[in-house]
DNA sequence: TGTTAGCCTAGTGTGTCAATAGGAAATGGA
DNA sequence: TCCATTTCCTATTGACACACTAGGCTAACA
């Protein structure tokens, strides 16, 4: 029951972004550095990005990556849903999910449904916004 | 995101074994035939239970488990959390978290710190009881 | 003393995670 | 036109966990 890198770093990513985006596009160097993870690995986690249309990309040199709407615009949900897959505590409440043949008697999926409800209403209470704000007004001043 | 089959499988056990305790414990083999699960893989995970004090067991012919205590003494997330390891979806949650060198300037752990609490408040809101009065309720009479 | 149960440890195939690596394509500037 | 920069795309890899299966041992009842 974890969140896997790629979705704790998709977040901080797209916070990145939203933090430094200013005349100039931001670049993956740059975000690897001030977050700690490897342009590789970012690539991979921001072509989900860029295919789902959350982040627009510029080639070449000065090129980089800009969010494709405004912070308030994306809940912290979306983003881990686009990189995570399906964020359901069980796969059996997935969309896509080939219904279980034990369904008719399970009492259990009542706790997962309600559990799956929890979940996707804390990730989608929150916007990039909100993180924008919360590190705008905690110690951002000693990270400049 | 995911709740193991481990964590699903020993809900579903102590769940039978509160159905289906009477004058002789419950054997495993019955389980596995009730809930189409290897005697083998139930073993493993019974094992848990057994070592948190969760079921007695008994040993010889016309053996079997039983729980330790009332149903309505067990939550959700107590047993999920004995199998499970822990149910935080971070890391960096967990009691024995080394602490992350990022911590202070970290947004996101409040995040997942409202995720936490909203998970565990779920899982602990429930116990082996209602499980069992849900089963009663619904098509039980079928299974019979 | 044999059968029936639980107990214990090891092994195994599969898949996912968390990256790293290498190169291709686009683009702006000298 | 060439070069440096940056994004784009695919392959590979080591480690580890998941989901089991397998085999033998021990306790207890009849």
């Amino acid at each position: 029951m974890k969140i896997s890198t790629k979705g704790r770093y998709a977040l901080r990513l797209m916070l990145d972004i939203a933090m430094n985006d200013t005349v100039e596009p931001v670049r993956l160097k740059d975000t690897a550095m001030r977050q700690s993870i490897s342009v590789k690995y970012l690539e991979q986690i921001i072509s989900l990005l860029v295919r789902a249309g959350y982040v627009k990309s510029i080639r070449g040199p000065q090129g980089g990556y800009r969010l494709a709407k405004k912070p308030a615009e994306y809940t912290v949900g979306m983003i881990l849903r686009q990189v995570e897959g399906n964020m359901a505590p069980v796969a059996c409440l997935e969309n896509d999910a080939v219904d279980c043949e034990r369904q008719s008697e399970c009492v259990t999926i009542r706790i997962w449904k309600e559990l799956d409800e929890a979940i996707q209403g804390v990730l989608d209470k929150y916007t990039l916004a909100d993180l924008v704000n919360w590190q705008e007004e905690q110690g951002n001043e000693y990270i400049i």
